[in-house]
DNA sequence: GTCCAATGGTTGGTGCACTAACTATTGGTA
DNA sequence: TACCAATAGTTAGTGCACCAACCATTGGAC
């Protein structure tokens, strides 16, 4: 085991963005049957949840850049999942609904989860416990 | 808290997605004096520890693909931190080595790890726990 | 009522990440 | 020796992510 501050093997940003990557790779083949990728997948939660969403409140749930929102949001319009109108309260605003075919896609999304955690093999606990320490990790950066 | 299996807010993968993108944003800042950009600093990371490298080798300690490497390798050559040259035993593989600007950077460098920790404010101890699960995780999805 | 600063979204530029197709070198085998 | 499959790296295409500049609408402040 290195010392070196600066040895690769214990940067946490080096694990994390590894980790991101290896696990967005096993969505990647069950994503793809229903067209989406793993960003739009995470568009698709938020609105199953939340619909109607403006651009800002979407880029707030999924901090991310309303300028990444906007294109992406266009090509899940063009699929068919989604519609961008304008808020008739607020021209500036976007009403973003799900289409039928949206929707519908829910059910198929269902079994994502499960297939993930099963193609990881881990213990239920263990995820549960990363997950709140990475949920402890983002309310630090945040600060 | 919602028991929907496909709330945003208890998918690891998006805990994940996040987690990274805002250390990485913590990082931003602070390389940027450098010239560098996070995936820029993994390769100066694993350069100054291993140092001449292949693109193969490199694209398998940092666990990214070569096509990605390759412009990214250019662009650090031509901020002049870096050297391509063929490998002299065997034509079809490059050598990285560091040019003398790229191996005094480190210097710089070596203040990089403890500013991040100190903004991120948590104990070195979790910070340990954190990466010994992501190593885990990181595990899991390669097996 | 008329400015004007704030707000919501889009666009263009740079760089990363993955895939697939391609080129060049190498080294084993017929 | 002459072939050919494997290996190393590059390139082109798509999409994500961030930033800065931009446009339109809105809602005060005066």
């Amino acid at each position: 085991m290195s010392d070196d501050p600066l040895a690769l093997e214990q940067q946490v940003c080096f694990a994390l963005s590894v980790a991101a990557r290896s696990v967005v790779a096993i969505y990647r083949p069950l994503l793809e049957p229903m067209g989406l990728t793993h960003p739009q997948y995470l568009v698709m939660l938020a609105l199953w949840q939340h619909a109607p969403l403006s651009v800002r409140r979407l880029s707030e749930l999924l901090q991310l850049d309303p300028g990444t929102l906007s294109p992406l949001l266009k090509r899940l319009e063009a699929i068919g999942y989604l519609r961008r109108e304008r808020d008739q309260a607020d021209e500036r605003s976007l009403a973003i609904t799900l289409t039928e075919r949206g929707r519908a896609l829910r059910v198929d999304a269902e079994r994502i989860p499960p297939a993930v955690v099963e193609r990881l093999g881990m213990p239920l606990e263990e995820l549960k416990n990363v997950h709140a320490a990475l949920t402890r990790v983002i309310a630090a950066a945040a600060r």
